[in-house]
DNA sequence: ACGCCCTTTATGTCTAGACATAATCGACAG
DNA sequence: CTGTCGATTATGTCTAGACATAAAGGGCGT
């Protein structure tokens, strides 16, 4: 490993454990220079590159300070979907369904999750019909006060995105056939196509929570959008 | 405008315009030190930021080539057919629709493609069955040599793949249910959920292709990883 | 109090070297 | 003809400086 890559992941290292949490200023270049006895361009292609990471932001005379949460650069975006239906001029609904229990850790692990969580079920409305329905884990051990969530009000999306980051995310994506009560619940006819979208997110490395949701083909569609090597 | 960006650029450029295709072995550093007049950390720093957005590849004591384009940093993929049925293990193929036209430049507007362009439609079959339909649009600005092209052979996508890079790109995907030709030419029952990918790419701003794919949502699901400031 | 200028200071870019490392390619032995 | 070894060479990492630049913060005059 090389040094640079040791001053790199040093400072990663304080930022995701929470030692240093966003809005803290960093060591100075010169201070770094003395910790790690090198050169001032070596601890400056470190600071370079968590900079182009999106970690941390550098600011002439004033520092380099840890950067405030996600702004992450929209590949497959989380997106919000209150706002989401707010945005298109709907009202939305959350209607949280009966299921919300706590899973014992060999239960939650058929999903990948591996660990104790809480699963919630619940459909979310636009205006008058239903919009989409959602099964979902949030791992207790990475975000304990989920625990005192009802989630009757705020579905489970929306509270995560504003309690806890997440510095990974895996979806996948497929179509399906919306049949018996799922159908009921989306309110469309047995057999229409439905999209099928799971995500799965990590906070360093550590399962937060993992979600399935089903929308109705006619509506709901992704957008993706790739530039690659965009500095 | 830094140095390091003017040498970063003209590189840019002549990859970009096809002076250097994939392959080409950009001048050695020191021969870009001779050029530029400058120091060999510049133009160090230059193609290593250029080898980081994936455009050229280094290797030691060879040199620095330009990188063949489908090594994309994988966020939503631009897979080639061909290869993934192949990685599953069963046998690919391809037929050419009886479609191979050139579109004059205001029929090719409607898909947002705005120029004269070529359309292809065609069949991916995976072993005895249909695996996916698509119907693509290539712009014959971008892609002039592709108006020599039967592609009765080889599927649009991976000649695309191998004669031109792309910049950026947008996906579209939605749930739609297979009806009528549709649905016998994928040889599912009217009805079928299925996965509609949309995909427009661009290189430099400029399009080179749209196509509309169409999977039996049994058949393809589509996976994307992120992991913010992976280097 | 307020705006303006000027000094200070941390980052941004660059130079001219050094030594490390890995891959290529030719020479040479089998 | 084939495999191994060593010299060569381009990139990888690093040092110890230099000067440029932008912005924070203090001092000053109004």
């Amino acid at each position: 490993m090389t040094l640079e890559q040791r001053i790199r992941s040093d400072i990663e290292e304080r930022i995701h454990s929470g030692e240093w949490p966003p809005g803290t200023r960093i060591p100075f270049e010169h201070e770094l220079v003395e910790r790690y006895g090198c050169a001032r361009a070596t601890v400056s292609k470190a600071l370079e590159s968590l900079a182009r990471a999106g970690l941390i932001e550098r600011r002439r005379k004033a520092g380099s300070f840890v950067a405030h949460p996600q702004v992450h650069s929209a590949v497959l975006d989380v997106p919000d979907l209150p706002q989401l239906i707010a945005s298109r001029g709907e009202i939305y609904r959350w209607d949280r369904g009966v299921r919300r229990m706590a899973l014992p850790s060999d239960l939650a692990d058929e999903t990948g999750i591996g660990r104790p969580a809480l699963l919630i079920e619940g459909t979310h409305h636009s205006g008058a019909s239903a919009f989409g329905i959602e099964t979902r884990l949030i791992a207790l051990d990475a975000v304990p006060d989920a625990a005192k969530e009802s989630f009757l009000m705020t579905p489970p999306g929306t509270w995560l995105l504003s309690h806890t980051p997440w510095t990974q995310a895996r979806h996948r994506i497929r179509a399906v056939a919306a049949t018996g009560s799922v159908a009921r619940r989306l309110g469309v006819v047995s057999g229409t196509a439905c999209l099928e979208l799971q995500r799965w997110t990590w906070r360093s490395g550590v399962p937060v929570t993992h979600v399935t949701q089903l929308f109705p083909g006619d509506r709901y569609d992704i957008v993706a959008e790739f530039k690659p090597g965009a500095q």
